[in-house]
DNA sequence: GATGAATGAGCATTCATTCAT
DNA sequence: CATGAATGAATGCTCATTCAT
C-alpha cells in the first residue's frame, strides 16, 4: 500500500534525523546529513516536512506525547497523592531510561520548538498537560493531604529534583549513576517535599 | 590610560553579545550583529576574544563566577544544615533575580561551552563547585542532620525545584510568578526533601 | 460529457496561471502556486501543457490572436490610408481596454517566448502580421498617401506611441490616465506622422 | 590607494554582471556565473551588492544616467522647439547605437527594479526627468509652437517610435536596419506628431 | 486523464575567520 | 590595537519534471 510506503519514508526520516541530533547537535546537524542517514532526496524529505523546523517539531511533539502518556499511566494507577507523586515521578524515570534518545531530545529542541511556528501548540499542550495534573491532585488537596502551597510550584517540586538529575546524566552519563537506580528516592523526597506526612 | 580604553572596549563587546544573544539566541547571533552594535570592528572582537565560542565562554564563566559568589555567600553565613540548605536556594534564586539576563544565559550557554574547547574549565569547576557544597555539609551529615542519601542526589534535591521553577520563568515570565515570591516556599520544601525533620 | 470537463480543467489551468503571472511575475511563478490555485494536480499540469514554457506560451498565442483580430477587425472596416493607420490605433487601444491583463502580459511574455522553443512560431506569426498589414497599406502607398517612409519604420511610427503609453499605464495605472482618454489623440498623431497631409 | 583598488573591484563585479545578464539573461544569471566572470569571491560579491538585486539595481541606474545625460546635452543644444523635439530623438537613438548592451539592458531590468526595493528611487527619478522635459518645453506649449495635446502623452509622442523601434533591434538585430539609419526620419515623425507645422 | 510522492541539480545567501594596511 | 575588504565552504530551500499507480 501507498500508505505503509509513504509512511515508512516519513518514520525513514524523523529515525535518521533524531540519530543525527543525538551526534553532532540539532542547529550542526544539515539537512544533507538526514538525507544521507535517510536515503531519502532533499526534496522528499522538504515534501513530507516542509522545513528543518519541520522536523525538529515533529520529533518534539512525538517524544511530548510518549512522555506524556507514560506518566499518565502511572498516575492513572495512583488510588491517593502519594500514590500520585510517586507515580509522577517513577513515571517520569522510567520513560526516561525506556527511552533516553527522545528524552534527552526534549531537552535539547524545547527552545526551538517555543521560538518557532508551533510556539502556540506547544503551549497549548503544556497547559493542559498542567491543567490536568492539577486536576487529578484537585481532591487531595482539599483532604489536606497535601502541603498548603501555590499550583504554581507543584510541577516544579515534584518532578524538579528528578529532571533536573536526568538531564545531568543525558548529557554527560560518564560518572554518574543511571537515574534508575534513585527513582525509588526521588520518588520518596518527591513526596517529603509535597506532602502532608502526618497524614 | 589606554587600560582602561581597552577594557571598555571588551566590556563593550560583551555587553552587545549577551543582549543580541538574548534577542535572537546565541546560534543566530552572527558576529556582524554584535559588531553593528558594539561600534567595534570585526577585527577588534577577534583580537579580543578570539572567536565566536570565545564570546560564549567569556560570558558564560563571568556569569557562573557571579552565581557560584552569591551562593557561597549565602552558604557561608549558615550556621547549621538547615541554614545551608536554605542558603543555597536561597541564593540561587536571589541572584537569578539581580540578574535574569546572565542567569537565562547560563541555561542557554551550557551546551555549548560543555561542547567547546573550554569542556574541561567547565567540568573542573563543577567539579570543584560540588566538592565544596559536599566538603561544607559533611559534617552535618555524620551528626545525622540530613536524611541518609546519595551524594549524588543532593544537587538535584536541594536545588532542582527552584532551578526548575527559575528557568520556566526566565524563558516564559508572562502569566508567571517572580521566583521572588516563592524563594521561602521553595527553600522550606528543598530542607523538607534533604534534613531529617526530627532532628 | 469528458470533452467539456477537459476543456474546463485546460482552461481553469490557464486563469490560474495568468493570475499567478499578474501576481508575482512569470519567472517567480512556480508550477507549484499555480496548481494551488486552479485545483489541479501536478501531473494534470503536464499532461495538458508538457512545461511551465507550455503554460507560457499557450497563453501568449492566445493573448496575441485576439490582439490581431481587434486591429483586424478595425482595419477591415476602414476606406482609406488614413481610416486605416486611425483604426489599427484604436483598435490596439480598445483592446488594451478591453482585456488589459492580457495586454500586459503579452509585454511580459514577448522575451521568454522569443528564447523558448516556439521562438520559430513566434517568428512567423510576425512577419505573417507585418506583410498583411503592408499588404493593406501598398495601394495608398502607390497613391503618394503617405509619407514616404522605409517600410520598416511603419509599424513604429504608427503603433510605437500608443505602445509606449499603454505600457506605461499597463504597468503602474495610478497617477495616469487610462489610455483610453487619449485614443483619438494617439490615433491623429500617428495619422500626422505617416500620413501625407496635404492628400 | 584602496579607493581605487575598492573601485576596481566593483567595477569588475558589475562589468561581469553586465555581460552574465546580456549573455543569459537576468534571471537566468546565477551568482555563481558573476564570480566566476569577475574572479571575485561570493562574499565580496556580498560584501559591495548586498543581494542580486543590488547588482541589478546599481547597473540599472549607471545606465540610466548615461542615458538621460545624453539626451540632455541633446536637448540643451537646441534653440527652438522642433530642435528640443529633434534632439531628443536623436539623442536617444545616440546613444542606444553608442551603448546598445547598456540600452538593451535598461528595457529588461525596468520591470526588476520596479518590483524591487529601490522601487521609489526609480520612481522619483523617472518623474525628475519627465518634469524637466516638460519645463524645457514649456515656454514652446504657451507660444503654440506645440500642437496642444495632453502633457501625458508627450513622452510617448516624441520617444514612443524611437523606443519601439530601438527596442526590436536591440533584441533581434538580424534582419533589421541599425536604429542609426533611420535617426532623422524618427526626428522629423516626432516633429510631424507633436510639432505646430504651420508656425 | 488524473494524482502526488519522489527526485536532485541548482540557487541566493550567510558567516566565521583571515590579513594587509 | 584597530580596521574592514576579502574569502569560500556550507546551508536551507526551491522547483521543474518524472512516473508508478
Amino acid at each position: 500500500m501507498n500508505a505503509v510506503a509513504t509512511s515508512d519514508r516519513r518514520t525513514e526520516i524523523l529515525q535518521a534525523a533524531l540519530a543525527c541530533f543525538q551526534e553532532v547537535g540539532i542547529e550542526a546537524t544539515s539537512i544533507d546529513m538526514v538525507r544521507q542517514r535517510s536515503q531519502a532526496s532533499v526534496g522528499s524529505i522538504y515534501h513530507h516536512f516542509g522545513s528543518k523546523e519541520g522536523i525538529v517539531a515533529a520529533l518534539y511533539f512525538d517524544a511530548l506525547d510518549a512522555q506524556t502518556h507514560s506518566m499518565g499511566k502511572a498516575l492513572a494507577k495512583a488510588k491517593d497523592a502519594r500514590g500520585g507523586v510517586r507515580g509522577l515521578v517513577l513515571g517520569y524515570v522510567d520513560w526516561v531510561m525506556a527511552d533516553p534518545d527522545r528524552a534527552r531530545y526534549l531537552f535539547e529542541a524545547r527552545a526551538l520548538v517555543a521560538q518557532g511556528p508551533q510556539a502556540d501548540v506547544l503551549q497549548q499542550r503544556a497547559q493542559a498537560r498542567n491543567a490536568a495534573l492539577l486536576a487529578w491532585f484537585q481532591p487531595y488537596r482539599d483532604q489536606g493531604a497535601l502541603v498548603n502551597l501555590p499550583c504554581e510550584l507543584m510541577p516544579a517540586l515534584v518532578l524538579g529534583p528528578a529532571q533536573s538529575y536526568c538531564r545531568a546524566w543525558l548529557h554527560s552519563p560518564e560518572g554518574m549513576s543511571a537515574p534508575k537506580r534513585f527513582r525509588e528516592a526521588l520518588a520518596d523526597a518527591a513526596w517529603r517535599a509535597v506532602g502532608q506526612l502526618s497524614a
